[in-house]
DNA sequence: CACTAGACAGGAATGATTCCTACATAGCAT
DNA sequence: ATGCTATGTAGGAATCATTCCTGTCTAGTG
């Protein structure tokens, strides 16, 4: 979702986030796709208006954002780091195809508890779920695969 | 669980994995563990009976026992790979102070599904729970701290 | 017992992330 | 507004898990 600078700036101040140039073109960078980004892609896109842009700042902004609330890391598998503008709570859904992952937003998966028996004397705080699959698009190509192989 | 000479040898042709010295090395010590080690841990543990064993070996292996279905790599949070000789379906509690990871079965858990809504046209495979919170010990510790504190 | 595809050891290379440090600036107090 | 100071930034060096490379070595086959 696009932010209007002035909305960027009220969460820093609410998060108590310095407010930079770089750290809100970071995190509208972030805020405005869905697409869960790694902190090189942030740092090319953010790099287009401000060249002088670190991949260090990147990095640390990330840091600083994702201990203040306001942003969320999202690790698939082994692979690099992810990033999340959305907060709230929600799970995901990752393609095993083009690696692309899709926020899922369910009550039910978010009430998903634990059995004492099976909690060993865990205090469980939250929980993350994580559906593997294929996504439309790589199943139409996998069925291209198979075809095209008699 | 401890096993056999005669039962890796006898996992590994099922799966047609060579049997190699390393290799049986390797997968033992993994089993006999419920701690879901690192490559490296798993590198210094076979070295104390094979002084030779690379660490190219250790990662090599686990990569082909993986492919043949006899390891699964768990992964939390943007930590090192860690390995997991029980293959079965399961999910994980992690613990937020000491990241011990703890293997939860859980019917219940296993047969989470997605609403077609929320699937966007995915096919899904599978999925992972993680459940994150603090062990007995880090609640200890940690009431231990609050004390102290005042 | 010989052959060969595949495995092994060890060292070099890679690449995401973190560390270091000198310079710049946000936010506060004057 | 102006200066002060804690904090942020740029850029390069360092780290470290993992992968790649290459020259032996060996499991499994006939």
């Amino acid at each position: 979702m696009k932010l209007e600078p002035w909305e960027i700036e009220a969460r820093f101040r609410r998060h108590a986030v310095r407010i930079t140039r770089q750290r809100a073109a970071i995190y509208a960078a972030l805020s405005e796709t869905t697409s869960h980004p790694t902190a090189e892609d942030l740092y090319r896109t953010v790099k287009r208006q401000h060249p002088m842009m670190s991949r260090n700042t990147v990095y640390y902004t990330l840091g600083v954002l994702r201990q203040a609330g306001l942003v969320q890391e999202v690790n698939v598998g082994h692979e690099v780091a992810r990033f999340d503008g959305n907060v709230t709570v929600h799970h995901h859904l990752v393609c095993l195809g083009c690696g692309q992952i899709v926020d899922v937003m369910d009550d039910g998966l978010n009430q998903l508890a634990i059995s004492s028996r099976q909690a060993r004397g865990f205090h469980v705080l939250g929980h993350r779920v994580e559906f593997h699959g294929y996504c439309a698009d790589c199943q139409q190509a996998g069925l291209g695969a198979m075809a095209r192989r008699g």
